[in-house]
RNA sequence: UCCGGCGUAGCUCAAUGGUAGAGCGGGUGGCUGUUAACCACUAGGUUGCUGGUUCGAGCCCAGCCGCCGGAGCCA
């Protein structure tokens, strides 16, 4: 069945030439005059392409008419130019076929508006909506952009495990991967689950980082980086936090922190470039409906440096401030929500890099400044979504890693791969994590994560 | 998990402890090169669940479930 994208009909705008489309009606308006309207649209565009169906289609009165929002039907005929306002071109119907009806009583996406919280439970069906299918090809157009931008740098694409042995210093609750019956698996000699009869022969999970996995292959391919789904089983009930996410992790070998917040800069800026670009008719909807200071923001973005301080300074700036915070601010407790927020939305009003951070509050592998008393960590901060990056130069000297190890409680048995790292030609390596859905939030001002990602996963709901 | 808010028609929301309402959407009819169409009529309800107080509960009380926002955890 070939057929012609609304996209490129729209962009094209032949008229006289001739085009076959297939899509779903967004809505039917009749003349009496003897012919109807119907708002087509496919996925590929976020505008509609207007159909004239006239009267004299042998099917007009049996099919035609009894087209409703959701109906799903293909259309050849020529395009025309269009007399009425909102659009340029039209296709006068030569043929109408219907491929399947969408009964109006019991279809639920009608002409009208629909909470985001109603279309969650109608996750199926929000794909068809304006919001979603502009957030499905913003989404599509993030991840394409994050390939190219990899790519062009020289960086190679790792496919680290969904299933892991290794907790990454516990970035998080994991869910427990197991073949075991949950009823009745087999016991060990204190009464506890024999894991040793389970499928790995040992307790693994889903990852909560492909970090480890990654700098092995940076310290061996020099720059990789690592795109997929990662897990979480914390009980987390917040616009910004999903059980199930995407996660992009690029690692470079022979690099430092600077390089590292080079890096995280260059693409998180380079891919508001590239939805500026391609993705306009989306995000003039986002900038008319969900948030109206998007487009400011972005190209704003875009085109401005970051703005880098010290946690240190960072410390210096909340309690210069004057504000009262519900959390104390003081040099060596870890920055809260609200701390972040008025850096980012109220102090600077821009994306912050946060680097240098306590050694106390952060996790082993992270490397020791100097000082001894900071590390080299990054937090890539936006207004209104929050951390949307971390990272760090990681500790490539064996014996400090070691210690640190110890001083957090961690067994050296548990990472005899990982320093091995250390051990057989150690370098210099940086590397952060990106969330996907966070960036996505931002580029397109939604406000929950959960309606950025096709079927989200949260505590207590795996539907579909 | 903690704090706060909310659960009433398909959807969004009203309703002093006293007969359950509107708008939108649906259906029917009318009208119109329409585009958030418009006009008229019409159908549509176990007020989240369980128990309690009361002559009487959508409303008050208790427990539970769900959703939303904030916090924590983090990306």
């Amino acid at each position: 069945m070939k057929r012609d994208l609304i996209a490129d009909v729209l962009r094209r705008a032949e008229v006289g030439r001739t085009a076959c489309v297939g899509g779903w009606v967004k809505t039917r308006r009749d003349s009496k005059g003897g012919f109807s309207f119907l708002a087509v649209n496919d996925g590929s565009s976020f505008h509609d392409l207007q159909v004239v169906a006239e009267a004299t289609l042998p099917n007009y009165r049996d099919d035609v008419l009894k087209l409703t929002t959701g109906a799903a039907v293909t259309v050849g005929g020529e395009l025309v130019a269009s007399p009425g306002a909102g659009q340029r071109i039209e296709l006068r119907a030569a043929e109408v076929t219907v491929h399947g009806y969408a009964d109006p009583g019991a279809y639920p996406l009608q002409k009208k508006k629909i909470s985001f919280e109603r279309l969650r439970e109608l996750a199926h069906l929000r794909p068809r909506t304006n919001t979603f299918g502009a957030v499905a090809r913003v989404r599509s157009a993030l991840a394409f952009a994050t390939h190219a931008f990899f790519r062009e740098r020289h960086f190679h694409y790792v496919h680290t495990p969904i299933i892991t042995a290794s907790d990454c210093e516990g970035a998080g609750e994991m869910f427990r991967v197991t073949t075991l019956d949950a009823g009745e698996a087999p016991r060990d000699a204190a009464g506890g689950v024999d894991y040793s009869r389970d499928f790995f022969g040992r307790p693994t999970f889903l990852t909560v980082s492909g970090q480890l996995e990654g700098e092995a292959y940076a310290c061996g391919l020099g720059r990789i980086y690592t795109f997929g789904p990662t897990f979480r089983a914390e009980n987390s009930n917040t616009r910004r936090h999903l059980a199930e996410f995407w996660m992009i992790e690029p690692e470079m070998a022979f690099a430092d922190l600077d390089d590292n917040a080079a890096l995280a800069e260059a693409y998180v800026r380079g891919l508001f470039r590239h939805v500026l670009e391609y993705c306009a008719p989306d995000l003039e909807f986002f900038n008319t409906r969900i948030d109206k200071t998007l487009l400011a923001t972005l190209t704003h973005i875009a085109d401005s440096p970051f703005r880098r301080l010290t946690y240190t300074e960072a410390v210096e700036v909340l309690e210069r401030s004057g504000r009262r915070f519900d959390f104390p601010v003081g040099w060596g407790k870890d920055l809260q929500s609200e701390h972040e927020r008025y850096l980012t939305e109220e102090a600077f009003q821009q994306p912050l890099i946060v680097t240098d951070f306590p050694e106390a509050i952060k996790p082993f592998y992270m490397r020791v400044n100097d000082d001894g008393r900071t590390v080299a960590a990054m937090d890539v901060l936006v207004p209104k979504v929050g951390e949307i990056i971390g990272g760090s130069q990681r500790e490539e000297r064996l014996d400090v890693l070691r210690d640190r190890l110890r001083a957090k409680g961690l067994s050296e048995q548990n990472y005899g791969w990982f320093l091995d790292l250390r051990r057989f030609g150690s370098v210099p390596h940086a590397g952060f994590g990106l969330g996907f859905e966070r960036l996505v939030q931002f580029c397109t001002g939604m406000q929950n994560i959960r309606d950025v990602i096709p079927f989200p996963r949260t505590p207590g709901n795996a539907e579909f």
